[in-house]
DNA sequence: TTACGATCTCAAGCTAACTTTAGGTCAAGG
DNA sequence: CCTTGACCTAAAGTTAGCTTGAGATCGTAA
C-alpha cells in the first residue's frame, strides 16, 4: 500500500484533512467545537472514522446553504458518533437541507420579482417598492445590520 | 410639522437611519468605508441627501444577497453622489444584483439536484457523489474554509 | 540512531461588519 | 440658565470561523 494507516479503519486527521479538502486546523477547530469526535491513539493523535469524511463534507455543504456551524451542530446531533450512519440518517437530514435550499429559492425568486418590478416601473418610490422596505428587515435575526427602530 | 429638518432637502444622521432600518454607528461605519458621504452642518453634524435612503436600502438588499461591502462599493461606484441618482442610473445597477440572483439560484437548483440523487439512490460514495466532491470547492475563494489540497 | 514529516497543545492573530464605551458638543424647550 | 436628546470622535470590544506561531512529540524510513 502507498501509505500507513491505508487499510485501517480509523485514519488521522491529515488524511482527513486531504480527503475532505478542509484544513487540518479546521478540523481541529471543529472537534472543539463538538462537530466532530475522535479517539486517540497510543500516542496522543487523533483519530478518526472514515465516516467522517462525510460528516465533514456534509458540514462543507451546509455551510454553502449559509448555515452557521452552531445549527450544523444542531443537524448533526441526529447523527450517530462512533458508528458509521445508515442511509437512513442521512437521508433524513439531508431532506432538512432540501428544506433550506427551496426556502432560499423562494425567497431569491420573491426579490427578483421585485427587483424586476422596481427596475420595470422605475418607481424606486420608498412608499411602494417592496424591495426597499424595511420591514421586512425587523423580521430576521441573521448576522448583518441590526434594526433600530422606534416604535412610532 | 412633527420633526425638525422635515422639510429640508437633507437629513441628519438619526433620519436616514429610521428610514432604513440601519443604526446610527452602522451608517458613520458606511461612510468610513466610502459608501456614502455626506456633508457637515454648521455645528459639524452630518447631513445626508435623500436619495442616501436609497443608497442605505441598496446596501442591504445587496448584502442579502451575498455580496461584501467592499463589492457593494464598487456597484457602488458607479452612481453619482451628491445629486440624485435617475431610473437609469439604478436600473443599471439593480441589472447586476439580477444577475447575481440567477447565478446563486442556479446554484442552488444544482445542489438541490445532486442532493436529490444523492438521497435517491443512497450512494453516498465519495467516487461517485459530486454533492460530496471537494473538487468543487478547490475553486471558490469566497469566505469559509480555505482549501489545502496538495497537488497530487 | 538520526532525520523528517505529521501531530500535538496553547495562545494569539485575522477579517468582516459592526457595536460599545467614554467623554465632549449642539440645539431647542422650559 | 439648565436639561435633554441627537450628534461628534476615537478607540476598543464582539462574533464567526478559522489560521498562524511556537515549541514539543510521534512515527516511520533509511
Amino acid at each position: 500500500m502507498t501509505t500507513k494507516t491505508e487499510g485501517d479503519r480509523t485514519i488521522p486527521i491529515g488524511m482527513l484533512a486531504r480527503r475532505t479538502g478542509v484544513a487540518v486546523s479546521a478540523i481541529r477547530f471543529y472537534e472543539e467545537k463538538g462537530l466532530v469526535r475522535s479517539f486517540r491513539s497510543a500516542g496522543n493523535q487523533r483519530r478518526f472514522l472514515r465516516s467522517d469524511i462525510r460528516r465533514i463534507s456534509f458540514i462543507l455543504i451546509a455551510q454553502k446553504l449559509g448555515l452557521e456551524l452552531k445549527e450544523i451542530e444542531r443537524e448533526l446531533a441526529s447523527l450517530p458518533q462512533g458508528r458509521t450512519p445508515t442511509v437512513k440518517d442521512w437521508a433524513q437530514i439531508s431532506s432538512h437541507l432540501r428544506a433550506r435550499i427551496d426556502d432560499q429559492m423562494a425567497l431569491l425568486s420573491q426579490t427578483r420579482e421585485r427587483l424586476d418590478q422596481c427596475i420595470g416601473c422605475g418607481c424606486l418610490s420608498l412608499t411602494k417598492c417592496q424591495l426597499f422596505n424595511p420591514g421586512d428587515r425587523a423580521a430576521d435575526q441573521g448576522p448583518g445590520p441590526h434594526v433600530d427602530l422606534e416604535p412610532a
